[in-house]
DNA sequence: AGTGTTGTAGACTGGGCGATCTTTAACGTC
DNA sequence: GACGTTAAAGATCGCCCAGTCTACAACACT
C-alpha cells in the first residue's frame, strides 16, 4: 500500500541512546538526532510522537538492555557470590574506563526529578537490579557459600546504592582510587558474610 | 560618587543556588533567576559576567557551605568515630526527607560532565569531604576507637562513593527501605573496625 | 501502467532563550 | 542645589529550539 519505512525502529532507538548518553535530555536537539540518525523529522514525529516520547522510548531500551545483561551474568552458572563480585567489578571498570559516556540511568534520575513517568521507567530498572543482587545472594546463602543469618535484601540494597554512587563519581575528574577502594571495601562486605570454608 | 547597589551579593547567590538545585542549569532561565531574586538583569550580568559565571560562583558556594558544615560535625568534640556514624546517618535523613531539593552536587555532577572547570570545583569538594571523613577516622584510631591496621583512607572512600550514591538515588520515589539498609550496612562496616572494648 | 497511500525532504512558525542597549531614576560630591 | 556617575527597568536583538506544514518521490496493489 505504501513506501516501506528505510529505518529500523531499535536501530534509531539505539543511536538516540547515544546522543542522550552523551548529552543528556535538554542538551540533545532534534536536528542532532536527525543528522545523527539519519532519520527524517516527519518520521521520527510519526513514530514517537515527539521528543520526549523518543527519550522516553530510549530510556526504557537501554535500561532494559543494560540491566538484562547484569541479571544474565549474576544468573550465570557456577558460584552465585562469584558472580556478584564479578559484577561489581566490572560495573566500576566500566564506569572507569569510559566516563565520557556514563550511565543514562544516573543521567536521568537527576534530569528527570520532576517528571514522574520517566522516574518510574528509571525506579523500576533499579530495582531489577537490586532483585537481582538479592536473588543471586539468596542463592549463595541457599548453597551455604554464606553464613546463616545473613541477611541477602540489605547487602543488595548497600550494592545498588553502592554501584550508582561509582556511576556517579567515575563522571570526575579524579575517583580513579575512590572507587577502587569502594569496590575493595564492598567486596571485603561479602568476605565477612561468608561462610567459613 | 553613585548610587549603591540595592542587593547584597551572597544573597543573590543563595537564591540562585536554591534555583539551581530545584531546576537544574539548563533548566533555569535568565528571566526567572532575576524575578526570583528580585535582581535587575543588567547588574546580574555586570557583577557574574554571565549566567554560567553566576552558576559556578553559585556552585562554588553551595559546596564549601554544605562541605563546611559536614566537616564542622566530624570535627565536634567527643567520639570522632560517633561523628562519622552522626553524619552519614543524618546525609541519609536530609537526602531522604527532601528529594524535591536534592544536592546540587549531585546534579552538577551529571549536568557539567563536559565543562572541566565546573568538574573541578565539584571534585574539590567531593575531596574535602573525603579527607574529612579520613581525618576523623585516622583520630578515631589514634584515640583507639578503631582497630590496629584499619586504613581510615579506604573507609572514608567507601563513605564518599556511598553517600553520593544515597543522595543520587533519594531522588527515585521508592528509595527509603534502599538507603535505610545502605546505611545500616556502612555502619556495619564502622561497627566491624571498631575496636573490642 | 495507473492510482492511492505513505515515507521523505526541508521550509516555516511561534516562542523562549541569553545577552545587549537605551532610557530613567537615585545617589554621592562639590 | 547642580552635576556626574552608576544602578535599575525593560525594550530589543539574533539565535535556536520543538513542532507543524507543504510539496515531492517511492512503493504496493490492482
Amino acid at each position: 500500500m505504501a513506501r516501506p519505512r528505510s529505518f529500523d525502529e531499535s536501530e534509531v532507538l539505539d543511536g538516540a541512546v547515544a546522543l542522550f548518553r552523551e548529552r543528556g535530555y535538554e542538551g540533545t536537539s532534534v536536528p542532532q538526532i536527525i543528522s545523527k540518525l539519519g532519520i527524517c523529522r516527519q518520521s521520527l514525529y510519526n513514530t514517537f510522537g515527539d521528543k520526549r516520547g523518543l527519550y522516553l522510548r530510549a530510556l526504557e531500551n537501554w535500561g532494559r538492555r543494560e540491566v538484562d545483561g547484569k541479571l544474565a551474568l549474576l544468573a550465570a552458572e557456577g558460584s552465585p557470590l562469584e558472580n556478584v563480585r564479578t559484577l561489581v567489578r566490572g560495573w566500576a571498570a566500566m564506569a572507569s574506563s569510559c566516563p565520557s559516556e556514563g550511565c543514562l540511568t544516573v543521567t536521568a534520575i537527576v534530569e528527570n526529578r520532576s517528571d514522574p513517568e520517566a522516574a518510574e521507567v528509571v525506579e523500576r530498572q533499579v530495582e531489577r537490579l537490586e532483585s537481582g543482587f538479592r536473588e543471586a545472594l539468596e542463592r549463595a546463602l541457599a548453597q551455604g557459600e554464606l553464613k546463616e543469618g545473613t541477611r541477602p535484601e540489605r547487602i543488595a540494597r548497600l550494592l545498588t546504592t553502592a554501584v550508582y554512587g561509582i556511576g556517579l563519581l567515575a563522571r570526575l575528574p579524579r575517583s580513579g582510587a575512590r572507587i577502587g577502594d569502594t569496590v575493595s571495601l564492598l567486596l571485603g562486605v561479602l568476605a565477612e558474610a561468608e561462610a567459613p570454608r
